[in-house]
DNA sequence: TTTTATGTATTATATATACTAATACAAATA
DNA sequence: TATTTGTATTAGTATATATAATACATAAAA
């Protein structure tokens, strides 16, 4: 999985690694149960310390999508079953993405479909 | 309108400021053209300091949702036209919403209703 | 003209966060 | 035993956040 991070960018790199990491999960481009390269090995790839990888590792964890197992090191979490109700986090930062679309002048139609575009590119539940 | 801030929160007090009143326009709580608080006025309500209401207007202005008049203080600016493509930035925002979604379970049927009723409650195409 | 109110600029301070660095530890595998 | 895993610790530096106290230019209102 090829991770792009920029240095230079407002958002700190721990949290660009795990949007990445993320959307690697949905996407497919890391497989259920695969395991991540470990945080020396990711640290040194991408040249950035050690413990901002472990930061990314151990936020990713708290929040469900990876699994940590001191032997074999972190993995994708399994699956969760579908047909989930969207949690209220999700809510608040889907209507404040809405709210900015509707001001710059995106109808909900438009809006609709690009979602649909980008449904079609998530693998995981398929 | 009603804000209230959350001062235990991670979420940087000007970007709380900023979203409120980003959800507020879209709302129609905040009118098109209708004249914001001034910064020493909206500052004194809310209890925090006068320079970081002055931040989250400075970036209400740079993001163009406000415009700022030095005679009549900050105003709601003029609609977008309709029909406009969606930026690049909102197009990364939301597939990162969507990424969480797909893991979480959430499936596009259930997530284009939410979308849906978000847009409802949005008065500002209409 | 004077007063008032607007956004904005400046300087300073305190605190928190982000990132790096160098070690070290417990656990488990080869 | 040696190696690799995530993790903890301690330290240092740079940046971001928020407050505070003033001050300024502009323009409306008295």
């Amino acid at each position: 999985m090829i991770i792009s991070l920029e240095l230079d960018s407002e958002t700190p790199l721990y949290e660009q690694l795990r949007n990445q990491i993320v959307i690697g999960i949905a996407m497919g481009t890391l497989a259920e149960q695969e395991r991540l390269p470990s945080v020396r090995q990711l640290a040194e790839d991408l040249g950035i310390n050690t413990m901002t990888v472990n930061k990314t590792y151990a936020l990713l964890k708290q929040e469900g999508y990876i699994v940590i197992d001191r032997r074999h090191g972190a993995k994708v979490a399994p699956r969760a079953a579908v047909g989930q109700e969207p949690t209220e986090q999700l809510t608040h930062q889907l209507q404040l993405i809405i709210a900015q679309a509707a001001i710059q002048g995106v109808d909900q139609s438009r809006f609709q479909t690009l979602c649909g575009q980008i449904f079609a590119k998530m693998a995981y539940q398929t």
